[in-house]
DNA sequence: TCCTAAAAAGACCTAAATAGTCTACTTATG
DNA sequence: CATAAGTAGACTATTTAGGTCTTTTTAGGA
């Protein structure tokens, strides 16, 4: 239960770079492995939960490769986050209701409710293109 | 590397109890952890940074346990987060300088500078008093 | 048509972090 | 001085994260 972990992180330096080169060719993940200093193979297999998600599409054979299956514009960094660590909230008692029996009178549960909410909205405030253009300051 | 582990969960209702109950009396750890269904041993070994803090204080032999350190209205939940899991930061890229060699060039690193300072931000709004108090909507 | 480059799929492995337990010891009050 | 409490540290089990290996499938080009 992690919220960032490098299944985000490559997954997200795959991506920028993608929507920086553009829709128009497929990109093989072995340059992208490289250029990143990724391990190509787990590159690979984070690919296979990118394309179920609609947010990559793939090209087999010699001149395959991925492409970005939507305009970087209409894919947010939290849809990315979303598709690679596998669940929609951080927290099992905020996941499922009754996933914490005292959940009823648990003051602390708003808390980290609130915070599930802060970070996604953060999330989905950024899209690949905000993040491919220029070095942006979002802590300000 | 979890942002929230049961280490903060559980140490936030220990510590929200004790807000609740004032800080007259010492309260025993057995009692927090009947009531709030929390391994004793467990939670005693939170208490220990929490003392180290400055967020709890506590009062050995019979008649003894445990009381906050500071009023209430001066403990901010991302107190309680970073004596518990023991980290400022919740990616290794953002914690120290030099941790990632592609730092200067990363496009992806100042997308999770801000979601650290989003998260941060929000955490150090929230005092014990806030949380003891009636159950709030924070998501709102 | 065969060769090669690329994705796909799934088993497998290792290390680290998390959650929790056990035991022995120390301290303070009634 | 008995007892209820905290202190300290080793120990264990489970899960997750991170990464690797192998085989198969697909497509383009000489």
């Amino acid at each position: 239960m992690s919220l960032i972990t490098t299944r985000s992180r490559y997954g997200l330096r795959l991506l920028v770079e993608l929507a920086e080169r553009g829709m128009a060719q497929a990109i093989d993940l072995g340059s992208v492995a490289r250029r990143q200093d990724i391990p190509e193979l787990y590159l690979s297999k984070l690919a296979t939960p990118l394309k179920a998600a609609g947010i990559l599409r793939s090209e087999r054979g010699a001149k395959g490769g991925y492409r970005l299956a939507r305009r970087p514009e209409d894919i947010t960094v939290l849809d990315v986050v979303e598709a690679l660590e596998g669940r929609s909230s951080l927290l099992e008692c905020t996941g499922e209701p009754g996933a914490c029996v005292r959940s009823g009178e648990c003051k602390t549960l708003p808390i980290w409710s609130g915070l599930d909410k802060v970070i996604q909205d953060y999330l989905r405030g950024i899209s690949l293109a905000d993040a491919a253009g220029a070095a942006i300051d979002y802590t300000i």
